[in-house]
DNA sequence: GCAAAAGTGTTGACAATACACCCATGG
DNA sequence: CCATGGGTGTATTGTCAACACTTTTGC
């Protein structure tokens, strides 16, 4: 058996809803335009080749702080490996993929070739990137349902139609403001700050101010199905 | 910066419900014990290295085949990466991990040096493969709630407390035949065949038989909470 | 008959959507 | 005072666990 080298690369989609208050809001991924061959000039995912003293975590950080200049990643998971023999030329190359958040408001400094697009409309990726994000979007959009992991997205402070603005850009359809904010409080996500924001450029009651209650991924909505006997819902 | 030698391995933790009508059925995984140092006599995971025309999941099949004669996997799927720098004395080696999946009566045959462990009382294992375990049981549990997956575990035609036996171990907490009955066949997760099952020792009512609807995995219990509007349910 | 096991009916708790209605502010 | 957006109340629907009750068999 012959033996090839085999390097191992991690990469990174980080997400993060752009355009906020500018009426259209969108989610968008960080790309990084080649610059050399193979496939000069496409777009592809931050990353690189995992070093020898780090784990795949560690990696993923070191990488988006190198290369993107991006320190305040809200939340970081691993998606999954990308192993086929060919999916890139020459040298056989092992793709780890996570999963990044940014909050909203935050539009950090970037290097000239990395920028924003629209995860529903990307530019010629490189590679197999392209299959990494749609697996990292659809991802994002399960965990909405049943983690807090908005917190990741929005920021600090916040009302609920910017909140109710962020889980439609990333579910993909209308979010009703007034049965969110239910759910999230009842499930404790999501707290009152007791400051209200005032009010927009053409009136209407200001709207109260809330934050995430925990900034750690955490499953809010446990099992419907199949829960143990006598189970009681939250506990606390 | 140094470039070490970076290795690949596959790992498949592959779970089964063992002693399904002697009693006290229990969750097992398949554990085959080093037969070399480092680590002789400790148990680990069944796999071994990535080759160079492989992607990990041909691996993974590749290698259950080849070290446990071990053909009839009924479902397979990535779990997590590990790859902490100093898992594995000597060389650097990163690990991909996999959940597998085995019906409930088939019982293959497997070399000497490999054999079934109940998952809730492991022997000594080989490296963090302990870890690997639990992160595959993890999964299962939380994919019994909302997906079919039982299927990969139950025979291919069953009677309800039979079922009911699989999902509770797996589970670790009681499950009424009752609701289960109602809750899979609501979902179209299970059929009746049509044919009963000769009562048992002490009589009773004749049990029917059930079979999976699909031997796919699929979603069953999408999203409870912020669903899209107008969202009717399974649709068909 | 009688015990045992399988399966059905029913009820109550709870979660989530939908929608009508009230509230507070700017112009 | 009215338009605009924020927020609450409530009806409806649906899901599930719990449990009583009926059905069907072996002995």
């Amino acid at each position: 058996m012959v033996h090839t080298i085999t390097e191992h690369e991690v990469l990174t989609a980080v997400l993060r809803v752009g355009d906020l208050d500018s009426g259209r809001p969108r989610l968008h991924v960080l790309l990084w335009q080649r610059a050399r061959e193979p496939q000069l000039g496409r777009w592809s995912l931050p990353g690189g080749l995992l070093r020898g003293n780090e784990d795949i975590t560690a990696s993923a950080r070191r990488q988006l702080a190198e290369k993107v200049d991006l320190r305040e990643i809200a939340h970081l998971e691993q998606l999954a490996v990308f192993s086929a023999p060919d999916r890139v030329p020459d040298v056989r190359t092992i793709a780890s993929t996570f999963l990044g958040l940014v909050p909203s408001p935050a539009d950090p400094e970037l290097p000239s070739d990395t920028h924003w697009h629209p995860v529903d409309d990307l530019p010629p990726m490189a590679f197999d990137h392209e299959t990494m994000v749609a697996h990292a979007h659809s991802r994002l959009v399960a965990k909405m349902s049943y983690t807090n992991i908005g917190f990741a997205l929005a920021p600090t402070e916040f009302i609920l139609s910017t909140l109710r603005d962020i889980y439609s850009v990333v579910l993909g359809h209308q979010v009703d403001a007034t049965n969110l904010q239910r759910v999230l409080v009842r499930r404790g996500v999501i707290t009152r700050t007791g400051t209200t924001a005032r009010s927009g450029r053409s009136g209407g009651r200001p709207a109260a101010r809330y934050r995430f209650t925990e900034s750690q991924l955490r499953v809010t909505d446990e099992f419907a199905a199949l829960r143990p006997p006598g189970w009681v819902g939250l506990e606390s």
